[in-house]
RNA sequence: GUGGGUGUAGCUCAGUUGGUUAGAGCACCGGAUUGUGGUUCCGGGUGUCGAGGGUUCGAGUCCCUUCUCCCACCCCA
C-alpha cells in the first residue's frame, strides 16, 4: 500500500497537547474578560453562501477568500467576523436588543501565503457594540480598557495600544483638498514607522503625485508626538478649518479623557496619528495594539467605529464600534519569544492511577473517589512494566501518581507519589482523596503568559 | 498575485572536485533496575537524501520538470 506523506498545510497552525492546554486557556481568559464587559457570546457559521459573504465585492477581500462549489451550491469559508456579525444582525434584527454586544471566537480563513506570524486559518476574538440608529461615543472610549483588562489578565506589560480618530485625518485631508485621495495617502502614512519618513515622502509625491509642499504638511501633521495632553493642544492649532476634522478632535479628546476612569494607564496608551486601518469603512475613533518588543509582526488587536454595519443587507442603520484580537498570532509570537509559561499546569491529568493488579475494581473506584472531590484523575490500564508506567506519569508531566498493589488494596490504602519531590506515602483512600484534593486546589489562577 | 530562497533520520543539521555500506547531536526504543519516572551507564539508526525524468561506469552531490515549505512585497489579526 501506498503511504500518503502526512503533512499539514502551511499556514495552519497545529498543536502538541501541552501548547494547546495554553492555547485554551487563553480562549478561556478571553472569553471570561469580555463576558465581564457585558458581552454575549455568539457564534455563526464557519461556511456562508459565497454572495452574502462577497456583498461588499471587489478588492483584497474577493482575491483572499476560499471559495468553492459543492453541488450547486457557491460557498465559501468566513475570511472575519464581522461580515457574519452584520448579516446576523441585519437578519435578527426584529429580535436582537439594541445595542447589541457580543463577542465571538472563531477560525477564520484567508487564501493569501502564509509568512511568520501569518496565518490562512486563525482565531479571532472579536467584541463589537451595534447600535440601532445612533452608539454613543462611550462605546468606543470603552474599547481601550476591555483591551487593556484582557491583556493584562493574559500576563501581558509590553504593550501599547495606539488609538487615533478617522475624523480627524478625512478632515485634515480635506483641509488640504486631498479628500479623494485620503485612502492611498493614508495607506501610505501607515508605514511610517516601518520605512521612515523619507521614503513615505517618495511615495507621496512620486507615487502618489502629491505636492510636495503637502506632503510636508502631511508629514509635519504625521510628526506630532508626545502625550495625549501634548498631542491634542497640538492639534488644537488645526482647529476651526473643517467640520469633520473638529468632530474629530472632540471625539479624541473624549475617548482620551475616559481612559483614568476606565482604568487605562497612559503607558499603555498613546495618540498616534499614523494609525489609519486598512479597511476603508472605519468612520471615528480606530485601534491598533502593539507589542512593544515585537512590532514587527505587526498589530495583533485592531478596530475601530464605523457608521454602517450592514448597509449591503439592511436598510436599517446600524453604528458600530469593535475590535478584533488575531488570537493564533499573537500566540505565535509569545510562543517564539519564550513568553508563554511554563509554570501553567498544563498536564492532561491531576492524578495518574496505577493499578498492580489483575483486578482494576479497587483503582476504578479511587478514580471515581478522586473525580467526586474534584481531583482530575487518569486511569493507566495498560499491563505493561512499572517502570514503563511511570515513564508515561512522567511525560504526561501529572504531580502525582497514585499506586495501588496488593498490599495497598489488602490495607484499604493507596500510595501517592509527588512526582516533582519523588516523595511518597501509603495513606488510607478517603484520606488520600482529601489530601489531593486540598493540594491541587489553589493551583489556578496563573496567567498563561509570563514576562 | 509578484520576487527570492529551501528541501538529507521524529527535530536541528553535516555530507569534499560526482566514488563503494549516508553521518552527528538531541529525541526515541531496549537493557543495567520483574513495585518506581525525571539523573547516570551500556546497546540500537528508526532514511524512497521531497517527487519524476535526464547525464554518467557510478548521483544526496550535476541538468530539467514539478511539488513543498520559508522569507519579502501586496494586504492584513
Amino acid at each position: 500500500m501506498e503511504r500518503i506523506k502526512p503533512h499539514t498545510l502551511s499556514g495552519f497552525m497545529e498543536l502538541l497537547p501541552a501548547r494547546q492546554a495554553l492555547m485554551e486557556r487563553i480562549l478561556e481568559t478571553v472569553r471570561r474578560v469580555y463576558a465581564l464587559y457585558g458581552f454575549t457570546p455568539l457564534d455563526t457559521p464557519l461556511l456562508e453562501a459565497s454572495d452574502v459573504l462577497l456583498a461588499k465585492g471587489g478588492g483584497e477581500t474577493e482575491k483572499q477568500i476560499y471559495r468553492f462549489q459543492k453541488g450547486d451550491n457557491d460557498l465559501a469559508l468566513r475570511f472575519d467576523l464581522t461580515v457574519p456579525l452584520a448579516k446576523y444582525v441585519a437578519l435578527h434584527y426584529a429580535d436582537l436588543t439594541f445595542p447589541f454586544r457580543r463577542y465571538q471566537i472563531g477560525k477564520v480563513y484567508r487564501g493569501e501565503r502564509a509568512q511568520r506570524g501569518r496565518f490562512r486559518e486563525f482565531y479571532q476574538a472579536d467584541i463589537d457594540v451595534i447600535g440601532d440608529g445612533e452608539l454613543d461615543i462611550m462605546n468606543e472610549a470603552e474599547i481601550p480598557s476591555v483591551i487593556y483588562r484582557l491583556f493584562t489578565e493574559l500576563g501581558l506589560t509590553r504593550f501599547v495600544i495606539r488609538v487615533n480618530n478617522r475624523k480627524l485625518l478625512t478632515g485634515f485631508y480635506d483641509m488640504l483638498g486631498l479628500g479623494d485621495r485620503a485612502g492611498d495617502i493614508m495607506r501610505a502614512v501607515d508605514k511610517l514607522e516601518k520605512i521612515g519618513p523619507e521614503k513615505v515622502r517618495a511615495v507621496l509625491v512620486d507615487d502618489l503625485a502629491i505636492a510636495p509642499e503637502d506632503a510636508e504638511k502631511i508629514l509635519a501633521f504625521m510628526s506630532v508626538k508626545g502625550s495625549n495632553a501634548q498631542v491634542l493642544t497640538a492639534l488644537e492649532a488645526y482647529r476651526g478649518q473643517n467640520e469633520t476634522f473638529d468632530r474629530g478632535l472632540e471625539e479624541l479628546g473624549t475617548v482620551a479623557g475616559c481612559l483614568a476612569a476606565f482604568g487605562v494607564p497612559e503607558s499603555h496608551f498613546a495618540l498616534d496619528l499614523t494609525i489609519a486601518r486598512g479597511l476603508d469603512y472605519y468612520t471615528g475613533t480606530v485601534y491598533e495594539t502593539f507589542l512593544t518588543d515585537h512590532p514587527e509582526v505587526g498589530s495583533v488587536c485592531s478596530g475601530g467605529r464605523y457608521d454602517d454595519l450592514a448597509g449591503y443587507y439592511t436598510d436599517k442603520k446600524l453604528p458600530g464600534v469593535g475590535i478584533s484580537i488575531g488570537l493564533t498570532r499573537l500566540f505565535f509570537i509569545l510562543d517564539d519569544v519564550g513568553l508563554l509559561s511554563d509554570e501553567v499546569p498544563t498536564a492532561p491529568a491531576d492524578v495518574l492511577i496505577l493499578p498492580m493488579t489483575d483486578d482494576p475494581g479497587p483503582a476504578v473506584a479511587f478514580a471515581t473517589l478522586l473525580r467526586m472531590s474534584g481531583v482530575r484523575a487518569q486511569l493507566y490500564g495498560e499491563k505493561r512494566k512499572f517502570k514503563a508506567k511511570m515513564t508515561y506519569a512522567n511525560r504526561l508531566g501529572v504531580p502525582f501518581v497514585a499506586i495501588l498493589g496488593e498490599d495497598e488494596i489488602a490495607a484499604g490504602e493507596v500510595s501517592v507519589k509527588d512526582m516533582a519531590t519523588g516523595e511518597q506515602k501509603r495513606l488510607p483512600l478517603g484520606e488520600a482523596a482529601g489530601v489531593l484534593s486540598a493540594v491541587l486546589s489553589g493551583r489556578e489562577g496563573i496567567a498563561p503568559v509570563k514576562e
